[in-house]
RNA sequence: GGUCCCGUAGUGUAGCGGUUAUCACGCCUGCCUGUCACGCAGGAGAUCGCGGGUUCGAAUCCCGUCGGGACCGCCA
C-alpha cells in the first residue's frame, strides 16, 4: 500500500477516509483485546487503534510490534469522542482505526528513549546519532536549519546572486588557522589543504565579472573545539562588486529581517545598531557583546587617579585602566563566598583580583570601602557608576585586555545568572572600525586582524607604509546575542596595496609571491572594487533554535576531541594506503616532557 | 599546552568508609476493550570506567590511566 499521508497530518477533515500511514512505533499501549499505537513520522504522531472486533488479524500482528518498529497501517480516520480527545497532539481530535498492518522493519530496543524528556550523555547521543536524530528536538532543529538555508537562498536568488562552487582541495596558506591537509597521490610529497573559507576564490570570481556571488559552503579549521566551533562548519559566503560597506550592511539587514520573519515569524527592526570595535570593548568588554541587557562597563580612570587605593591608581599610572560594573540591586544576593566565585571568573582572564563594594544607605561597605570614605571620592564614584543603595560594585584594575576580558566575562555571567536577559530578543548589531592588524606576542609580529585581503579605510591607506599598526580596516562583524555570526570587509583590489599589506605583515616579497602568486598575478589583470561577508550558518541556526551548542544543529558533528563517535573517524589507515602516498608515520608514543 | 567538573543495571540517577548497591523509566512474562506518563501481578538486569594504593573493610579516600563535558590558550 502506498502512503497516503504523513501521520502528523491527519485531521478531522479526513474523517471517514481510508488512509495508509507509515511510521515508527513511538508507544504501544496493550489493553488486551485492544491495542493503541502512537505512530510517529517526521510530521508528528497519530494514534492508531487495533480492535479485535474490526480485525482479529491486525490485532494479532500488533501484539508483536515494539518500540521503533517501522510499520505500515491502513485504516479509517475517525473522530474521537468527547473525553478521548488528546490536546497534546496536533492529531489529537482523530485516530486511525486499523484494518491492516504490515511490519516493515523490526528494531532492537533503542539504547535511549526517543523523546526530549531524558537528557542523554553527549557521547551516547553521537555514537547513536541516527537514534538521536529521531528525537523531536533534533527533527525541529534540522527543519529549522533547512528553513534558514532556504531563506538565504531565496533572498540571494531574488537579488541576482549566483551560486558558484569553489574547490575543497586547495592550497595551504600560512595565515590563519591550522589547515586540514590532504596528501596527493599524483604529486607525491605534496598536500592539498581543505579550505578555511573560499575567500580568495570568491575574490577571483569578482575579477571574472560574476558581480554577485554566494555559496553555502563547508569550511575546515584544525583548531580546538568549543560550543560554537566545530572543525567543519558551514558558511553562507557572499561577495559583491562595485559596492561599499553601507551597501553590504543594508542588503544583509534586509536579508536577516526577512529570514527571521520567515523562520521565526518575528519582526525585527533595521538598521541594526552599529558600534565601533573600541566602543564595544569600552562599554561591554567584548567584540561580540550581548545587547539583550544593559549593565555596561564604567570607566573609572579619573576616580582611580584621585584615589588613595594604590591598586587603582597604579594600574592607570602604568598605562592600564580601571573599570567597574554596577550590579543593580544585587548587594544582598552576594555573600562573600559568591563574590569569591565571581573573582575566580575574573582570574581566568588574568585579573589578579576582583575589587568590590556594596552600596548601602549609610555609604560604601566592603574591604576597599575605606579608600573611598571621603565625601568627594565617594560621590564621584557613585555618580560615575550611576549607583544607588543596594547595588554591588565590581572593579578590575589591570592592563586593558585583562580589564576588558574579565569584566566582559563577568557581565555575560551575571546577565545569565541574574536572569537579566530577555531570551525572546534577537539583538543584532554591527561591530565596525576594526584595527587592521593585531600584535602577536608569541611570534613577535603583526597579524591581520581580519584577513590579509582586507582593505584599510581610505584615509589610513598611507599609514600602511608608515605606521600600519594604527591603520583601521574597512571591516565589519555582525553579532547576535553575544555571538559573532558573521564578518566581512571591503577587499584590496590593487596589487600595490596588497603588496604593501603583505609587507606590513612581515612577508618578504618572495614569501608573498610564493604563497599568493595567483592572487597577485590576477590583480595585474584588474579587479573591480569589491567586498562581502560570510555568515556562520551553524551559529545562526543555533541561536534561532535556542540551543547552546552548534552540535545540536549539525546532523553528524564531531565531539569535543574532534572525533566522530559514530564512525570512529579519524581512524588508522592501511600501510598500503600510506605506501601509495609515500607517507611514513613518526612514532606517536607519548614522549616525556 | 593548561584549569575545573563528571564516569554506578539499557537510560537517567541515589548512595560518599561496613547496605542484600537506591529509585524512576525501559525490558521480559501473565492479565486487561478507550488508553494516551494506560493499569494490575510477577521477573530479569550492575565485574560501581580501568589499574594500583591506603584500610580489618573501598562504589565511597588517595594516585595513575582511559572516556566525556565546560572553560583558558588557540580559532586571519
Amino acid at each position: 500500500m502506498k502512503r497516503t499521508m504523513y501521520c502528523g497530518e491527519v485531521r478531522p477533515l479526513h474523517e471517514q477516509e481510508t488512509v495508509t500511514v507509515k511510521g515508527w512505533v513511538q508507544k504501544r499501549r496493550d489493553l488486551g483485546g485492544m491495542i493503541f499505537v502512537d505512530l510517529r513520522d517526521r510530521e508528528g504522531v497519530v494514534q492508531v487503534v487495533f480492535n479485535g472486533e474490526i480485525s482479529e488479524e491486525a490485532l494479532n500482528k500488533a501484539e508483536k510490534i515494539r518500540s521503533e518498529y517501522i510499520i505500515s497501517v491502513t485504516g479509517k480516520v475517525v473522530l474521537r469522542s468527547q473525553g478521548q480527545i488528546n490536546k497534546d497532539l496536533s492529531t489529537g481530535d482523530v485516530e486511525i482505526v486499523a484494518d491492516s498492518i504490515e511490519i516493515l522493519s523490526e528494531s532492537k530496543t533503542p539504547v535511549f528513549d526517543i523523546s526530549d524528556a531524558v537528557e542523554v550523555s553527549n557521547d551516547l547521543r553521537l555514537k547513536y546519532r541516527y537514534l538521536d536524530l529521531k528525537r523531536p528536538r533534533m527533527q525541529a532543529n534540522m527543519k529549522l536549519r533547512h528553513a534558514v538555508k532556504k531563506s538565504f537562498r531565496d533572498f540571494l536568488d531574488d537579488q541576482g546572486f549566483l551560486d558558484i562552487e569553489t574547490p575543497y582541495l586547495t592550497k595551504s596558506t600560512p595565515e590563519g588557522a591550522r589547515d586540514y591537509l590532504v596528501p596527493s597521490r599524483m604529486s607525491q610529497g605534496k598536500f592539498f589543504a581543505l579550505p578555511q573559507s573560499p575567500q580568495l576564490f570568491k575574490q577571483l570570481l569578482m575579477s571574472s565579472g560574476f558581480d554577485k556571488y554566494y555559496q553555502i559552503v563547508r569550511c575546515f579549521r584544525d583548531e580546538d573545539l568549543r560550543g560554537d566551533r566545530q572543525p567543519e562548519f558551514t558558511q553562507v559566503d557572499i561577495e559583491t562588486s562595485f559596492t561599499d560597506k553601507e551597501d553590504i550592511q543594508s542588503t544583509m539587514e534586509n536579508l536577516l529581517v526577512k529570514l527571521v520573519k520567515d523562520v521565526k515569524g518575528i519582526d525585527i527592526n533595521s538598521p541594526f545598531p552599529r558600534l565601533t570595535f573600541k566602543e564595544a570593548m569600552e562599554r561591554f568588554g567584548s567584540d561580540k557583546p550581548d545587547l539583550r541587557f544593559d549593565m555596561e562597563l564604567v570607566d573609572l580612570k579619573e576616580v582611580a587617579l584621585s584615589s588613595s587605593f594604590k591598586v587603582f591608581s597604579s594600574a592607570v599610572e602604568s598605562g592600564g585602566m580601571v573599570k567597574g560594573l554596577a550590579v543593580k540591586g544585587a548587594a544582598d544576593q552576594f555573600s562573600r563566598k559568591k563574590i569569591d566565585a565571581l573573582e575566580s571568573i575574573a582570574k581566568i582572564y588574568g585579573a589578579k583580583g576582583l575589587a568590590w563594594m556594596k552600596v548601602t544607605e549609610e555609604g560604601l561597605t566592603g574591604p576597599i570601602a575605606r579608600f573611598f570614605s571621603d565625601e568627594g571620592a565617594q560621590s564621584a564614584l557613585l555618580d560615575q557608576m550611576d549607583a544607588e543603595a543596594g547595588d554591588l560594585l565590581l572593579f578590575v584594575a589591570d592592563k586593558d585586555k585583562v580589564v576588558y576580558d574579565s569584566l566582559g566575562a563577568l557581565r555575560s555571567h551575571l546577565g545569565k545568572a541574574l536572569d537579566l536577559i530577555d531570551t525572546s530578543k534577537l539583538a543584532f548589531a554591527w561591530i565596525v572600525e576594526w584595527p587592521l592588524l593585531e600584535y602577536d606576542e608569541e611570534e613577535g609580529r603583526y597579524n591581520a586582524a581580519h584577513h590579509p585581503f582586507t582593505r584599510p579605510v581610505e584615509e589610513d591607506i598611507p599609514l600602511l607604509k608608515t605606521a600600519p599598526e594604527k591603520a583601521m580596516a574597512d571591516a565589519y562583524d555582525i553579532v547576535l546575542n553575544g555571538y559573532e555570526i558573521g564578518g566581512g570587509s571591503i577587499r584590496i583590489h590593487q596589487r600595490a596595496l596588497q603588496e604593501d599589506m603583505f609587507t606590513a605583515l612581515g612577508f618578504t616579497k618572495e614569501e608573498a609571491q610564493n604563497q599568493f602568486d595567483f592572487l597577485l598575478d590576477a590583480l595585474d589583470y584588474g579587479f573591480p572594487p569589491h567586498g562581502g561577508i560570510a555568515f556562520g550558518l551553524d551559529r545562526l541556526v543555533m541561536i534561532l533554535a535556542d540551543e547552546e551548542n552548534i552540535r545540536e544543529v549539525i546532523a553528524f558533528p564531531k565531539n569535543g576531541k574532534a572525533v566522530d563517535p559514530l564512525t570512529n573517524a579519524p581512524s588508522p589507515v592501511a600501510q598500503a594506503q600510506l605506501d601509495e602516498l609515500k607517507l611514513a608515520l613518526q612514532s606517536i608514543e607519548k614522549t616525556e616532557e
